[in-house]
DNA sequence: CGCATGACGATTTTT
DNA sequence: TCGTCATGCG
């Protein structure tokens, strides 16, 4: 039998050995994409643990994403058979605390923690009471501003006036600090207050500060280059008890400057820890040597950075693979061909497939064409779930009824669906909130009380105040889920959603159903709802045999055999907002995501880009992206060219056509092969033909126009002029 | 107060 | 191109 205290060691190599080993101290782990971070992270818990230097209770480790906390847990407790309570992001584990000790802090322990949606709301309240014009200076720009103060660590007193210009002709911290008054009047955090919060805890109460010191003998932090200055404040704070603390990360794989995230706390690490140790982590586990040659010699075009020499013993696999297409369409439709190929020809499953794109609204032309394709996919991120208006909604009843007093969700539904309270009385009850300094809901009662809002306003109002009370008072005597379906029905939302249009109604409904369940796998209505306002990846579904859509900022941490990297043009990669800012380290960070992109891949990497794109509307054509000109000449090919042909001229697919044939028999319905079929066969799209639509349904096709447009009558549509490619034979 | 209409702006990236 | 938001009318 092997040696049971150290047997999970073994299969380490020497430096991540070293890295695990090296418990005591401040110790930095540089670790380049795919060398085992998480494995090292993972096992280093499990080796504090095993040699009984500290309880599960005594670690606390800091992760970038609540999913990679999930997992990071899981692997543990499969290591060791505990877990880790303390294993969070810094917004959780501080929320966390801040429950703990609300009181000290001048707060309630069931504050509620705010979204983007709720703090634009406040903060055009605040213009508005200012008298801004909110066209010149945007709620959202302030927001925006507010956020970045907080990720320096900068309270309103601490912002430097050098700032001072920055909004609304130098109003900027006046409105600030009004923000974080009415803020703490609401008993509300934004998420950087959820930082700010606990380091003035800390900062103003030592005994405190002392518990969490000696409480959390070892302190680790995974991706340290994506921390900013109050994330760094935070942690200093922490790990200055016991000095043990050992941070992971990878300078070039920073691409979080945007939200305030600082590389050089990675750069200087040594400096901040006095004592503290290196270890590199370079042999790559993931990538085949062409691909990680390739993403070696892009990178270190960049010059801020640590310097690390990435290396791999696998076999050298195939080149990387370059496309050039006449336009986006065809580049959307070839990567699904190609996919297609891959999956059913070489039985490569759809989950190890990913395409990365730079922005969200480039994973459109994709989830088309895999429809068109049939081919399964899921988009990660993108849209999310709890963005929607009917989960919002249904949220903000939840925060009501579990507080009362939470008036910007008062605000939210009070008049969802309509009960006839309309813009000027609710500015009426903000007004009177505001200046008796209570909350909207008791503001609401003492005006109906006191006939200062009379009529059939007033009877909608005290409708709503008695619903809410009554919801709020059968929390105590009702399982929770209950309340909430009640809730559903007795606040008029779902009648309200039945009136809309019958797809969309359902949709809704189904959404709200798929919350319900969420609410039913938690104890009580407030630990669902500290769960949703921290937790915004959907990634219950990460199982199934799909392919994957995603952001390279999503997919950072991800890794897949087969990686598309379309859209690899100048303005959309690296994008034209990041092009020349800041003397160029907008552009290196750029950089860093294209590394962070090529790394993702195992085996094979397709990366592409069109020489006309469709951008809002309007067709334009566009260059081949820099890093391409980048990218080492031996380290790919060309496979496709069609930088010089006109748009329907796809005689290079049929050479794949043919090949398909011999290789599979029979082939997949693709757009191409519908126009030559509609070339070769002037009967196949012609009056009278029934045809199917994604979205518009059944029809009846009019005429064919040039350019294979056709005029159809959708039954439940109407009339539209609709591409043949959209359209299915019945 | 509620709804419709049209203008306008946006597109990085997320805890 | 499409979704959001403000405005103005019924």
């Amino acid at each position: 039998m092997m040696d049971q205290t150290t047997h999970y060691i073994e299969s380490l190599n020497k430096e991540q050995k070293e890295a695990v080993k090296n418990l005591d101290g401040p110790l930095l782990v540089l670790a380049g994409a795919g060398t085992g971070k998480t494995k090292v992270l993972t096992t280093k818990v499990a080796h504090i643990l095993k040699q009984g230097k500290a309880l599960p209770g005594q670690i606390l480790a800091v992760t970038f994403t609540n999913k990679a906390a999930k997992e990071m847990t899981n692997r543990i407790e499969a290591l060791t058979g505990s877990s880790i309570y303390w294993c969070g992001t810094f917004h959780s584990l501080s929320a966390k605390i801040l429950r703990q000790n609300a009181a000290r802090i001048g707060f309630s322990s069931n504050f509620t923690i705010i979204d983007i949606d709720d703090q634009t709301r406040l903060i055009k309240q605040i213009l508005n009471d200012y008298n801004i014009d909110e066209k010149g200076n945007p709620a959202k720009v302030l927001a925006y501003i507010i956020g970045r103060y907080k990720d320096k660590g900068w309270l309103p007193n601490q912002v430097p006036v050098s700032e001072e210009g920055q909004f609304a002709n130098g109003m900027g911290i006046t409105l600030y600090l009004e923000y974080q008054k009415r803020l703490q009047l609401l008993q509300a955090m934004d998420f950087g207050d959820l930082v700010l919060w606990t380091i003035e805890l800390f900062n103003n109460n030592l005994d405190v500060l002392e518990y969490y010191q000696k409480k959390f003998k070892y302190v680790l932090v995974d991706e340290y280059q994506d921390t900013n200055a109050s994330q760094y404040l935070w942690l200093r704070l922490l790990a200055q008890g016991n000095n043990n603390v050992c941070c992971v990360g990878d300078d070039d794989q920073s691409i979080y400057s945007w939200r305030g995230a600082e590389v050089k706390n990675i750069l200087r690490f040594n400096k901040d820890f006095s004592g503290a140790k290196v270890v590199r982590l370079e042999r790559n586990y993931r990538s085949t040597p062409s691909i990680l040659h390739a993403a070696s010699e892009l990178i270190s075009n960049n010059r801020n950075r640590h310097g690390k020499k990435l290396w791999t013993e696998g076999i050298v696999g195939e080149p990387v693979k370059l496309s050039i297409f006449h336009d986006d369409k065809q580049e959307a439709r070839e990567i699904a061909d190609e996919i297609d190929a891959k999956n059913r020809l070489h039985n490569l499953p759809l989950c190890n497939i990913a395409i990365l794109v730079r922005a969200g609204y480039q994973t459109r032309s994709f989830e088309e064409s895999l429809n068109y394709m049939k081919i399964p996919y899921r988009i990660i991120g993108g849209a999310k779930f709890y963005d929607r208006a009917e989960i919002k909604d249904m949220l903000a009843y939840m925060r009501l009824l579990q507080n009362n007093d939470d008036s910007l969700a008062f605000e939210r539904v009070i008049n969802t669906p309509r009960r006839g309270i309309g813009d000027a009385t609710v500015s009426e009850i903000r007004q009177h909130a505001k200046e008796q300094e209570i909350s909207m809901f008791t503001a609401a009662n003492y005006l109906i009380k006191n006939f200062l809002i009379k009529g059939r306003v007033a009877s909608a109002i005290a409708e709503f105040i008695v619903k809410l009370s009554t919801w709020t008072g059968l929390l105590s005597s009702l399982d929770h889920m209950k309340v909430v379906e009640r809730v559903l029905e007795e606040s008029g939302y779902k009648e309200m959603l039945k009136a809309q249009e019958l797809e969309e109604a359902k949709d809704r409904l189904d959404n709200i159903k798929e919350l319900m369940r969420g609410v039913g796998e938690f104890p009580s209505l407030a630990d669902y709802l500290e769960h949703v306002s921290l937790v915004t990846d959907n990634d219950s579904m990460a199982d199934e045999n799909k392919v994957s859509i995603l952001t390279m900022h999503a997919a950072k941490g991800l890794e897949f055999d087969l990686v598309f990297l379309p859209g690899w043009e100048e303005g959309i990669f690296p994008s034209s907002k990041s092009a020349s800012e800041n003397n160029g380290s907008a552009l290196e960070e750029e950089r860093r995501l294209a590394y962070v992109a090529i790394t993702r891949a195992k085996k094979y990497l397709h990366i592409s880009y069109a020489c006309n794109r469709r951008l809002f509307g309007a067709y334009q054509s566009s260059e081949s992206s820099r890093f391409i000109d980048e990218l080492p000449k031996e380290s790919y090919e060309i496979i496709n060219n069609f930088s010089n042909q006109n748009r329907f001229d796809y005689s290079s697919n049929i050479k794949f056509d043919k090949q398909f044939n011999r290789d599979y028999g029979k082939v997949n319905s693709t757009l191409y092969k519908s126009i030559e079929k509609a070339k070769e066969d002037s009967s196949y799209f012609k009056y009278g033909q029934t045809v199917k639509h994604k979205k518009f349904g059944n029809g009846k096709v009019l005429a064919v126009l040039e350019g294979n447009i056709a005029q159809v009558m959708f039954d439940a549509y109407g009339f539209k002029k609709i591409s043949i490619e959209f359209l299915e034979m019945l």
